[in-house]
Formats: C-alpha cells, structure tokens, sequence
RNA sequence: GCCUCAGUAGCUCAGCCCGGUAGAGCAUCUGAUUUGUAAUCAGACGGUCGGGGGUUCGACUCCCUCCUGGGGCUCCA
C-alpha cells in the first residue's frame, strides 16, 4: 500500500496510508473536538474532506481565525438559504457572502418580516440538528448550467466568473446544493452559534434598475461565547448611540416641521459645536489661514463654472426661480472661494493663499440616508481651500495631515486611517475628462503619502469629481465606516475659474492648484462621533456642563450661588441645583446631562470656604478650597485634557 | 428616491393578537419634608394613541394611504 507524507508542522512529518482524507490527519494529530472548520493544505484553504493523493503540508484553520470565521460564516449563509428554500420554494438564491461578524444572503423573493425571520431561523436550528454532511462536488459547465439554469441570477454569475470550458464546484447538504467554490465545514452541526439580525431589500448587483432582492443578515461565530460577546458588544453601542445621548444631553433637536437632516443645536450642542469652531479658528490662524464669509446661494452660472451642475447636480438643491435669473443653495464653497482668488490680480508671493470659511453648504442626501447628526442635508463645516504652485502642494498636504492628526489626539480619537481615493478610469461619466491628470495628480499623492510615511489604503471611484483626494476613515459604534476628514487635490479649478499668478519672472503663469479640506468633518459628524466615542462623557473642556453644583440643604444656597459666581467670572460653565430633592436623587438627575464634575455643597464646605468634588465614575475628593478648585480647572479646560484629573483615578 | 420594521404623555414602555372608547414609572407643577452621595412622601397636570381615509352600531386595536424614525440599498462629510 501506497504512503504519503505529510508535514504537519515545520519540519515534522508523519507518513499516512494514500487516500487519507485531511481531516482525518487533523483529528489525528489534534483530536476530535479540536474547533478546526477548515484546512491549509500547502497554503490553500481546502475542505476537511480533502483527499491527500501527494506529499504536502497540513495545517489547521480553527474555528476562532479570521478564516475560520469566514468559512464558518460563509457556511451559516448557505444553511440561511437552505432553511429559505425549504419554507419558500420559489425563492431564487443569489449571492451570500460573509461579512464582519456574520454574513448574509440575497434571495429574490417577497420581504420577510421580524416573524418570519424567526421561523427561518428556527429552520436553520432544525437543519443544524440533523447533521448534514456538507459536500463538495466538482461539475462541467454544462452540468451546473442544468443544476442552475432555473435561476438566472446563478446563471449571471456563471457568465461573468466561469470560464466556459473549466467547470467548477458545487456544495450539496441534504436536498439543497449551491454553486460555491468553497471550503464549507464539514456538516451543518458545525454551525451552532448564529442569529438573524434583520431583513432589508437590496439590489441586485447594487444597481437601482436591477431586480430589487431580499436580503437577511445574521451574525455567526464559532463559540457561544462569541455569539454573547457580539451581542453584548451591540447593547453596549446602543447605550452610545449619539441619538440617545443626544436627546438625553439636550444637544440638539429635529423638528418634522423643519423638516428631515436639519438639525437644530440647543444650547448644549452650541456649546460644543462653538467649542470646536473656537480651538479651529485659533489652529488655523496659527496655520496661515485667513477666513472670509460667503453667501449661501449663488447663480447658475457660479455651479456651471465650477462643474457642480453636470457633476454634481443631483447632490444641489432643486434651482430657484428668481426675477433676476436662476438660483441654487451651494453644495460646497469652493466656486466662491475661486472668485475670491480671482477678486485681485495675485503674485507668487501670495501663494499658497488659505482661505478659509465657518459656514454652512446644503446638499439634497437623499431622505432615506438621513440619520441623525451623521448625514444632513445641512452642514456645518470648517472648510478651506488652498491655491499653490505644484510645488507646493507636497508641503500643504504634509501640513494637514499633521493638522488633522494634532486634531485627532485633543479630542482623543484614536481608531482611524487614511484612504487615498482614486476615480475609476472605468466609470469616466462623474468625473472630469482629463485622464492625464487624473493619473498624474493621484500618482502624485501617492508619493506625498509614502514619503510621509503615513499608511494608507487604495480606493478606486471613491474620489471627488473635481480631483483625488485622501480621506481619513473612522468606524462609528455600530461598525459604519465614514469619512470624517478630507484633503482633496482640485487640478481642474485653475480652468474652469481662470486662476492665475505672476510669476518671479513676471509672467503670468496659469498653473494655481487648489487643495479643498475639511479637517474637522461637518460639525454635525463630528459632534456625532466625539459623542459616540466619549458616550457623552466629554473631556472638561467641551462639556456642555463643566460644573454641576448640588446643594446639602436650603441653608447652602447663598454659598452654592457665590461659589457659581466665583466660576463663572473664570469662564467657566456651571449650573446650581438647590432644589429640595435629596442629594443622592439630585446626582441621579444629573448624571443624565454627564456634567465633567459634580460640586457638593454643606455645612462643611461653606464654613471652610470649599467643595466637595464628585467625578463622572463615582470618585470623589472632599474639602478642595474653592481657589485651589477654579486654578485646577481653569488649568484642565485650557490644556484641553482628556482626562479628569481634578479627581484621582484610584 | 427604493425596500423593510416601527410610531401610544416631555422620556422609557404596557394595552393591539381576540374591536366596547387609554395605563404605569420617570420628568414637570403644588404641598409636606431640610436632607451628606445612584429614586423622601402625597396630590395635580399631561394623550383628538403620528396625520388622513375606509370597514363597523362602535377603531389605539382590522384595512388603505401619507408623514416621521430605525435598519438596508444607492450616495456621501
């Protein structure tokens, strides 16, 4: 009888019988219950069922990896469709992949509902039990033109990824077979800890003129603990959740009267928003930057100059008609800014000129975008744009991708990375027409990225319509990706608006770029994430309520109202509550609005001229005299700390 | 814009399946209480049950439609 050698790890053989199947040599050698889904069989992911014909090398791929995940993900979408095709015959499968934390599957069917998806998913349960071998089959072309020619979204699939004459592989459990090339786990008892999540309609192929299909999501993992941690880690988001906290805090407000994505700021948004506008305006200035007020509408014309209305027309608000001619709300403010640039006749010593605007720019997202703070119809932004040689635009992109990281880190954001985003040479219709300068300009940001140093990801199709641009990235709490921050290069304005600037020589020279960034995303996003990132416990610096005074009894209120006085003629934002409630129902009440300190005041404190001082977890330090307190504070607030340090962590 | 789920007092939620005309807690207000660290007691106020239409003797409840919100698609800061 025939042998096989088989690695099983570096350097370490052991000679098996031919025909040995891969998982027979993992259970041998990591025994039965080991958790592995899946095998590496010289490098490549195959199926347990693997039949060893030649020497090779084998390794496992447990159930807890990335890609024992992803099998097992991959896995649960197919015991998804095969529970749909049970209870509902004419659904047509068509793709299912995994995602993070889960999968989900696209059926052409009629929507299900919550209750629906709770009988699939009790399906599901019923296929797991019965312990279905999984199984890999290879086919012809035309035997799985046979097997799925009844669906013609499979067939579609087919046309675009099989070579006609290759053939591929199908995975068949029980009745249910699905064109896949695989691996899968080896039964579906393997598949133990998934949940559906939700229903929604997609498209087919993301295409709006396509069949529209209904898709589940589930979440899948290997362990119970797994499944629970998710599950957790879902409430804990929810508890962040801006919308929540921003009701709770009272930091902004919409109004249907108003009307959908326009926020309203309350007084302690304003606070915030006026906070971080104020720490920009001082960055800046610092940085060169001069700011200028634009309006919030503009001719026709300004957006047929600027290649908004072909480019970008679907984005602006319907015109309006006036007696004088056609008006629109302004998307952005660059066309303003250009003529800004325009206004005088500009010298190289001008350049690169910063022009910066606090306003507001209306874009029509449509309604079903819309959520909360994160996408408005009306935002509020930090813009500026940049007109320099080529020669400067190196040192221009260096100084605000330095600028966004000295953002980042006041206002404690950690998690995030930059995204240089390209046009796609395929899909030319959103974009300028100038492949030259396409190919020109994102080759040479990619150079200013890598002698940067800073590391980055490559997406195609993701640029503005005027220029790449890099992009820094930023996942919400409930695993969104969004852009927060954005520099983009703009090498078409210099045409279209007829930017110019004398030379050293004297010669009129035509090459100004524009460089367009919003370090500070829109305050609405902004304040969306820094909410969601501190869970409204913001650094004392921002927070809308610095110092929260709570008096013992009637008796301490003249001293509470002198100790507010004391801190407001520091700048200092306080509140007093000298209600009649009892102090541990009033450090309820206020824990809601997450005030950085809670001040408690009594007998002892207005004998000895001090504060007790209550921190957000709980810790509390007791007789600080009231002028130690305001220096300490005055102090954080103008450091900008992260921390409360008034109090110690112990 | 499309699909889906949802909408009951300022907030959190019960009632709806099986139609008989609306409830709780918190907040607010008024008393009492004067309090030392995550709910003092009592009372009051508060809702054309998201809007409109239909079925019915009768609709929060069933049906249709519109609006708003959550999730997804598309888009994007």
């Amino acid at each position: 009888m025939s042998t096989v050698k088989i690695e099983i790890e570096d350097g370490e053989f052991r000679e098996y019988e031919t025909g040995i199947t891969a998982g027979d040599v993992i259970r041998d050698i990591h025994g039965r219950k080991s958790g592995v889904v899946a095998t590496l069989i010289d490098g490549i992911e195959k199926d347990m069922s693997t039949v060893l014909e030649s020497n090779c090398k084998i390794e496992p791929i447990d159930g807890e990896s990335d890609a024992g995940l992803y099998i097992l993900r991959h896995s649960c979408a197919h015991l998804l469709a095969q529970a749909v095709t049970q209870l509902y015959p004419d659904a047509k499968p068509t793709i299912g992949p995994p995602i993070e934390h889960g999968f989900y599957y696209d059926f052409f069917m009629q929507p299900v509902g919550d209750e629906e998806l709770k009988k699939i998913e009790e399906q599901m349960k019923e296929i797991m039990k019965k312990n279905l071998p999984i199984v890999r089959e290879e086919h012809t072309n035309d035997s799985l033109r046979k097997m799925f020619g009844g669906n013609k979204f499979k067939t579609e699939i087919m046309d675009d990824k099989i070579g006609y004459e290759v053939g591929s592989t199908a995975y068949r459990q029980g009745e249910f077979v699905d064109l896949c090339r695989g691996p899968h786990v080896e039964s579906t008892s393997q598949i133990r800890w998934f949940k559906l999540t939700s229903s929604s309609q997609a498209y087919w192929r993301a295409d709006s003129k396509r069949e529209s299909l209904t898709r589940i999501y589930g979440m899948c993992y290997a362990t119970k603990e797994g499944l629970r941690n998710r599950e957790k880690q879902i409430q804990e988001a929810a508890k962040r959740d801006h919308k929540k906290i921003g009701r709770e805090m009272e930091l902004y407000m919409i109004d249907e009267m108003i009307g959908k994505g326009l926020p309203v700021w309350l007084p302690n948004g304003e606070i915030l928003k006026s906070s971080i506008e104020a720490f920009a305006i001082k960055t800046e200035e610092e940085y060169g930057y001069q700011r200028v007020t634009t309006p919030v509408l503009g001719k026709k014309q300004l957006f047929e100059a600027s290649g908004h209305l072909p480019h970008y027309a679907e984005g602006m608000y319907p015109p309006m008609e006036m007696d004088d001619g056609i008006y629109y709300l302004k998307a952005m403010n660059c066309p303003m800014h250009h003529l800004i640039y325009r206004n005088k006749k500009r010298s190289y010593r001008d350049l690169p000129l910063r022009i910066a605007e606090y306003g507001t720019v209306y874009r029509n997202e449509m309604s079903g975008t819309l959520a909360g703070l994160l996408r408005v119809r009306m935002l509020s932004m930090n813009d500026a744009h940049i007109y320099c040689t080529l020669e400067q635009v190196a040192q221009e992109f260096a100084n605000n991708i330095k600028m966004v990281q000295d953002y980042y880190s006041a206002f404690g954001f950690e998690d995030y990375y930059f995204r240089l985003s390209l046009w796609d040479s395929e899909n030319t219709e959103k974009y300028i027409d100038q492949p030259e300068n396409w190919e020109a300009t994102q080759n040479h940001l990619r150079k200013i990225l890598d002698d940067l140093g800073v590391s980055y990801i490559e997406s195609i199709g993701e640029a503005a319509f005027y220029g790449p641009k890099v992009d820094i990235q930023f996942t919400t709490t409930i695993g969104r990706e969004e852009s927060m921050s954005t520099i983009q290069l703009d090498f078409a304005a210099k045409e279209r608006f007829g930017l110019k600037y004398t030379d050293e020589t004297g010669i009129e020279n035509g090459e100004v770029f524009v460089i367009h960034r919003a370090p500070l995303s829109t305050h609405e996003r902004f304040v969306a994430f820094l909410t969601e990132h501190w869970s409204g416990n913001f650094p004392t610096w921002l927070s809308p309520i610095q110092v929260q005074i709570i008096t013992i009894s009637e008796k301490h209120k003249k001293y509470a109202k002198m100790v507010s006085e004391k801190l407001l003629k520091s700048g200092i934002r306080v509140k007093i509550d000298d209600s009649d409630n009892t102090i541990g129902k009033k450090i309820r009440l206020h824990r809601k609005m997450r005030p950085a300190y809670m001040a408690i005041i009594g007998d002892e404190e207005s004998e000895n001229m001090t504060i007790s001082v209550r921190a957000r977890n709980g810790l509390q330090r007791n007789g600080i005299p009231l002028d130690e307190f305001v220096q300490e504070i005055e102090k954080e607030i103008h450091n900008r700390k992260t921390t409360l340090d008034i109090v110690p962590e112990e």
